[in-house]
DNA sequence: CCAGGGCATGTTTACGTAAACATTGCGAGC
DNA sequence: GCTCGCAATGTTTACGTAAACATGCCCTGG
């Protein structure tokens, strides 16, 4: 070296030109402040050892250089990208969206963000996608929400190192799991109506295919069997209003259903439509409770008794849950398990009353 | 050096046992699969001049080792994260959500990820905090759906050299926008009404500080004047359903009231609950019109008659703006501005029908 | 009055990847 | 038969940060 001319700055600006890139950089900063850039990063990360007037100095070079800390060499330092990766279905269900909600909530409050991985299509390949996907991506854990057995195949191509927690799902034997208690919620349901007076109570289940669904279900038959009543030939929708209204044109034909256990606040509300339109007065003739607990559910007609959900409190399970396990580096060996069940509450309004023979 | 006895191998195991860090590294699977790191490299990206048996050779030797590309590294050398931040206000909005829904599925097929900046609580000082931790985030450019006003004194802080889009807002002046025709859908639920011979038509508004509010009522006044009609009072709510509820109640009482166009539908829902409680039939007394057609519109009671705002396209247009600022060095030079509308759709179903006078 | 102990700051190095440049080896053309 | 050229692979280096270690200085205590 030495035989070129330049020799100190030119280094520095030659091929810059060519990529304009973003900012300055920690030793641009130390440059302008006069100081070294272990200083300026002992500043910029908040680190005791520098005297107020140096520091003042080194965030003044930062405001007038616009410096911003390039977090994918930081991460690459820490070994960490303080980022959770969340999995999730379209974003069509009201459950999901409040969970992902919660999710990115909670990981703010603990300093991490959160970066989605829409799969667009609930296929078995499409999910391979995400998670292989995933594997490229900057996160150091992942939040699934998502029903279990399209995860199965899927785990062949988690990456190993990655912390998993599953949200919405069973399994919890072969991952960490939060969930709401769907069969506490689901028994409660059937409970409040069987106390009013009604003989037995009829079900518009979710989807087949759904494991909170059939666990909805399950817990109907099962509280109902167990009171000593005929559960009665199950309805199936597909968790949509329109299902619902579809099942509830069914329903108003039977003369002798007089309550209504839907498995979620949509079909519900379809369920309501039907009904009014074939002229069984809710809750006189017929009693309806939903399950979730949506916004809009107090304002249904008549506004709907339901089972709510703590969508925030899964939201921040899930987050305490996979920072933790980040947090012990190898505590618990394979891929940790249990699941955690948030409990549902009963919402009373106006859509139940006692059947029409017990007035 | 040389004093100690270990020289070669121990130097990648001796800190690595206190930092189970999580995968191997490229000169991990070049030393198993006998070549070298650069080799690794070019197989990892597809990269031509690699033999076949060689690329199987390192193949099976990321399989074995579970390998996976750190980002981190990848990004700091490339220069760019392909990621994109999305900040937006928490996402109790069906339109947001669809937005970022969109939003997630066009960057997914970009081969960009997206990552979640939650704003808690909309004040301006949590935006400035979303904005100021977004400076040290790991993402090329930043999707804003929120409020312009809230975003006005952020400004500030956004970082030189991000490129931000801005959704669901104006100030199309200032920053690059994208937003459904607010106007043009207000204006169509206002002149199908009066089509249907209604002297003249109510508004029920969003709350004061929302653009998109503002603008739907300002696009029916406007309306209203140009067909030379007399606007009623204005009426608001707080786009919730139990403030759709509670205009619903004085609207009832206003005989002469005989059509309604709701800023959204969810307001539209409690509306059809208070004129169903004061017995004023929709739509045989009164039409109802909402905005957004949610997927629960189509099973109000009745059927809710509402415009449809394309939000896929939205967010689709927003990840198209933002990479195209990206992939553009310095095409355009401050900022970017100017605002794209998405067209909306009348959506006719069962909530409208001609005033009573008329039959 | 000088040694020793902090404290503020500087220097070196490594994180994992990929661009740029360097080196082999082998076949074709003269 | 020898060289030129290209294809396959290896080596060096830099990306921006922060841990670990090194330096220099001032202040205190014997």
């Amino acid at each position: 070296m030495g035989t070129a001319d330049g020799d100190s700055t030119p280094v520095g600006t030659r091929k810059r030109a060519a990529r304009p890139r973003q900012g300055a950089s920690m030793a641009d900063v130390a440059r302008l402040a006069g100081v070294s850039s272990q200083t300026v990063s002992r500043v910029s990360n908040g680190f005791p050892g520098v005297t107020e007037e140096t520091r003042q100095q080194v965030m003044a070079a930062m405001r007038e250089l616009g410096y911003r800390p390039n977090s994918a060499a930081r991460a690459l330092k820490r070994g960490e990208f303080r980022t959770l990766g969340v999995i999730t279905f379209s974003l069509s269900t009201m459950g999901n969206i409040r969970t992902l909600e919660a999710i990115a909530t909670s990981a703010a409050q603990q300093g991490y963000a959160v970066t989605l991985l829409p799969v667009a299509v609930p296929t078995q390949d499409e999910v391979n996608g995400a998670f292989s996907r995933l594997g490229e991506l900057a996160v150091d854990a992942v939040i699934v929400i998502m029903e279990i057995h399209l995860l199965d195949a899927a785990t062949v191509s988690l990456p190993p190192g990655v912390q998993v927690v599953v949200a919405d799902s069973d399994a919890g034997d072969r991952y960490t799991v939060v969930d709401t208690d769907q069969v506490g919620g689901a028994r409660d349901a059937v409970r409040h109506l069987l106390a009013l007076g009604h003989d037995t109570v009829w079900h518009l289940a979710g989807p087949e295919d759904s494991f909170a669904a059939q666990r909805r279900a399950h817990a109907w038959r099962t509280t109902l069997t167990e009171a000593g009543r005929n559960p009665p030939p199950l309805v199936r929708g597909d968790w949509s209003a329109e299902s619902g209204y579809r099942a509830g044109l069914r329903l108003a034909d039977e003369q002798d259903c007089t309550a209504v256990f839907a498995a979620n606040d949509q079909m519900a509300l379809g369920l309501l439509r039907a009904l009014h339109e074939r002229g069984r007065k809710v809750p006189d003739d017929v009693s309806v409770v939903g399950f979730d607990d949506i916004a809009e559910a107090a304002s249904f007609l008549p506004p709907l008794t339901t089972i709510h959900q703590d969508f925030a409190e899964v939201g921040r399970l899930c987050v305490e849950g996979v920072l933790s396990k980040i947090r012990r580096p190898e505590h618990d060996a394979p891929t940790g398990q249990g699941t955690t069940l948030v409990p549902t509450r009963l919402v009373l309004r106006d859509s139940t009353a006692p059947p029409p023979s017990h007035r």
